[in-house]
This record gives C-alpha cells, sequence and structure tokens, in this order.
DNA sequence: CGTGCCAGGTGCCTT
DNA sequence: AAGGCACTTGGCACG
C-alpha cells in the first residue's frame, strides 16, 4: 500500500490506542468499530450505554460516533477539538475535548472488531447547482428573469391536467403560463406546457406559454413553434444570482 | 470472529461489490474507503469530483459519504432509501434512490483501500438530559416547578452584579430570584444566588432566593440557611418531562 | 468574538 | 402525507 493507511482487525485496546495516536500525529482518519459507551457534557448532556458503533476521527480533529442506523451521529465533536487516549478501568478511553463552548465526549471502549488509520487524499471539488424549485423561487421574486413587465398571478394553480409552475401576466395584461426546466427541455415538456395553455385557451386565445430552460432540443423546439408556444433562456447559475446558494466550496486546508 | 463481519483491506471492485450485496442482504453496516466522484439529483444537485472519501451505508438503509474534514457529511441518503451496485465505465457504480422527494445518489468508485460489512450489535440506551438554559425554558413554562403560585416576571433581568436566571413574584406577591443548576449546587452559586438577592433586599428586605438544581452540597446548604436563601430540588429530567426533548430513542426495528 | 439566517437541513410529534 | 417545531442544530456572512 502506498498510502500511510493502517488497518487492524480485531485489535487490543492497546494496539487500538497506538493506532490512534498514529493517526492523530499523522493527520489521518481513525475509524473505530467497537463496543463503546459514551458520555457527553457541554451545552447539554448525554448518556449512550455500551453497545456496538462506528467511532470517527477526522483529519481536522473532529469526531463522529454513528450507531447502525440514522442520518445523524448518536455523539460528536466539532472540527478541532482536544483527543486525548488512556486507560480506565478496564477500557480504553478516547476524551475529546471542545474549548469554546466547553464540551467533553467520553467514549469507554472494551473490544474492537475493526481500527483503520486511513490516509485519504482528497482535493476533488465540490459545486451544488439549483433545483427546479429554486428556479421557480428565484422567477417569483425577480419576474423580469422571464421577460420585463411579468407578473406572477399566484405561485402555483390547479388545473385538471396538473399544476402550472408559474401562472402569470405580461406587460399588456395578457395570461402566461411558465414551464420550468432545469435541465434541456424536450418534447415532453413542450407537451406539458402545452396542456395547460390549452386549457386556458379555451375562454381566452391571448394565452401565451413559455418554456424557462438552459436550452431546448431540437425536436422539441419545432413542436414549440407549431404550438406557438415560446422558449426563454434560463439557467439554474443565473438563477443561483438571485436566490445565493452555495455554488462552490474549495478545500478549506487545514492550518 | 463470532460476528458476521468481514473486512477487506484493498479489495478489488468485485469483491467490494460482493461484500456491499453482503452488507445490504443482512442488514450489517458496509464501509468503503475508496477513490470516488459522486453525483446527486433530488431537492438541489451536485457534483464532487475524485477523490478519497469514505462511504457508509447502514443496516436502515441510509448513505453517508464523509471527506476527511467536517462534521456534515458531502453527501448523503436518508434511511429507507433503495440501493442498485453495478458496474460503468471501469467503475464500480452505487446508486442510492429515495422515492419521495425523488432523489438520487451515484457514486462512482475506481479503487478502494478498505471495504467492510460489519455487524454492530447496539441496543445501548441514549439519554439526553438538558441544560440549564432548557431547565429556564421549563420553569417559565411551568413556574409550579419552583412553586406553587410562582410568577415569572421577565425571563432575564441583568443587574451590577451579573444576570438574574429568573426573576419573578410568589403568591404572596414577594420578589424572587431563582438561580439554576444543572448539577449539584455548591458554595460558589449559593453566594451568586445572594449577589442578586443582597442588591434587590436593598430596597425590598423581603425579596427570596430559590437555588434550584437537582441536589446541593452539605456546606452549600449550610451557607444557604446562613443567608436565609431557601432550595428547591429540581432535576433536569423532571424539566425534560415539560419541555418534552429526546429523552431516550429506543432501537427502531426495521420493518 | 457574538448575531442573524439558510440548509438537499434532520428528527419528532401532531393533524 | 403535510405542517410545526426543536436541535449539543451546523454552516456562513457580517458587524
Amino acid at each position: 500500500m502506498l498510502s500511510r493507511s493502517k488497518v487492524l482487525i480485531k485489535p487490543s485496546q492497546e494496539q487500538a490506542a497506538e493506532l490512534l495516536h498514529y493517526a492523530l500525529q499523522n493527520q489521518l482518519l481513525a475509524i473505530l468499530a467497537c463496543n463503546c459507551k459514551v458520555d457527553y457534557h457541554g451545552r447539554a448532556s448525554s448518556r449512550l450505554e455500551w453497545g456496538e458503533r462506528l467511532v470517527i476521527i477526522k483529519r481536522d480533529r473532529s469526531l463522529l460516533i454513528h450507531r447502525n442506523t440514522g442520518y445523524e451521529p448518536v455523539n460528536w465533536q466539532p472540527p478541532g477539538c482536544l483527543f486525548h487516549v488512556s486507560f480506565s478501568e478496564g477500557n480504553l478511553l478516547v476524551r475529546a475535548v471542545r474549548k469554546s463552548p466547553h464540551e467533553v465526549v467520553d467514549i469507554f471502549i472494551s473490544d474492537l472488531q475493526l481500527a483503520a488509520a486511513l490516509e485519504l487524499s482528497d482535493y476533488g471539488a465540490f459545486a451544488m447547482y439549483l433545483t427546479e424549485e429554486d428556479m421557480k423561487q428565484a422567477v417569483l421574486k425577480n419576474p423580469f428573469l422571464i421577460e420585463e413587465g411579468f407578473q406572477p398571478i399566484t405561485e402555483e394553480r390547479s388545473l385538471p391536467t396538473g399544476f402550472v409552475d408559474i401562472l402569470g401576466r405580461d406587460s399588456k395584461g395578457n395570461l402566461v403560463v411558465v414551464e420550468l426546466k432545469r435541465e434541456s427541455a424536450d418534447r415532453e415538456a413542450i407537451i406539458q406546457l402545452y396542456r395547460y395553455v390549452e386549457h386556458l385557451r379555451k375562454g381566452n386565445p391571448s394565452v401565451r406559454g413559455i418554456i424557462a430552460a438552459p436550452k431546448i432540443t431540437k425536436s422539441a423546439h419545432i413542436l414549440l413553434k407549431a404550438l406557438k408556444l415560446e422558449f426563454k433562456q434560463l439557467t439554474p447559475e443565473v438563477c443561483s444570482k438571485y436566490v445565493k446558494r452555495g455554488e462552490g466550496e474549495p478545500l478549506k486546508s487545514l492550518t
């Protein structure tokens, strides 16, 4: 193995302690699969009785204790806390201390199934983009994204055929149906929009239908013209400027 | 090893796939330490470029993808989602699908440092107790926790000497200062309370001082009597019944 | 450092 | 399923 990673299966408490020191020293990620008991005191207090869990200490000295179910860790400590490894009453004791606010997590470990120190080389960029729902919010708050003078009437309106993304009026008072797509608009999207517009045109022939998407497929564009509908280019990236959302998160270096 | 746990060091993609199937089949917790790339589409969209991370699939079919820093997973999927393991363009592809709302996480895995299926036997109870702040809220909403007829005046009041936890009046209209402690009240706490009471007694000799805590040290109790202050036993556990907080988390069975 | 606001919030309980 | 609410909320921007 090229990396400095080490894996121990069914290690003793002493071997696990040594591995933890090794991981902390070298800023590796440490995992323990172990039988443990956890006490927390700080902003609140908690007690977790004995059971087998996954204990993770990351490179930035954050701590996660995960049970075998659930998204959230049962106990944790944020990055930057101090670790102290010792032995107490026949157990391996891992103490994680946070300074401000003062919080302490004590993990008493009896047996271990697995202990690993992993070197995870990770420089991949993480980027978050918007959903259709977010595009809708951007348009509702900034109607000019559709066109100058556009005014939404209601956010959503139930029709026999389904739901309209955005219903509004243009500067001349014409009813406008807007259908949003986060990705390229295809024929299916055009048909969906046409169903809404057709229904409304029965009582009002001047109803307009606009599909707002980053781009439109060639066949969809042909269909669009035939049905007298319109296309407005609208990208999630542009919307993101109006509903600000984390759109990129460079890796922070550990100082 | 008595358990059904299995650990593979530097497994091939095929071996890892087999281990994942084994873990999913037997409701074990699966961990992969691997080089991967992650796409997410659902309420939002995200793209995580190649890098080494920890992938965890729990017994309840929740998914966590952790980088080597930070409390939060970079990508995840809540419990109960469906997994599909396949091979795609030279990578091991793990797809986790959530139905409502429809969300998909695709993990493309190239190399693996470690793959483990762990049987974590965990029936330990988890109990959370309250902070002083939470005890305060319990008392404000249920003043009888201090005594019958007690009525808080303001939540907090700044005095030259510091902050009063709770200021109120008793059934006879006497001013009452309440000092809360989450743990055993010591002499320091009594002195703290006395400073507030002394200040208020200057203009009103009938001011009462009550220290509310789970218990009180012997020396603190002597001091309390000498200063004509009072003790009211109040435990975080009792308060928890009035501000309901997770006070025990039985393991949910997987149906 | 505290304050305010957003989140793919999550989790828990109620209608 | 949808709504309300608390969280050791965590996280970021801002004063």
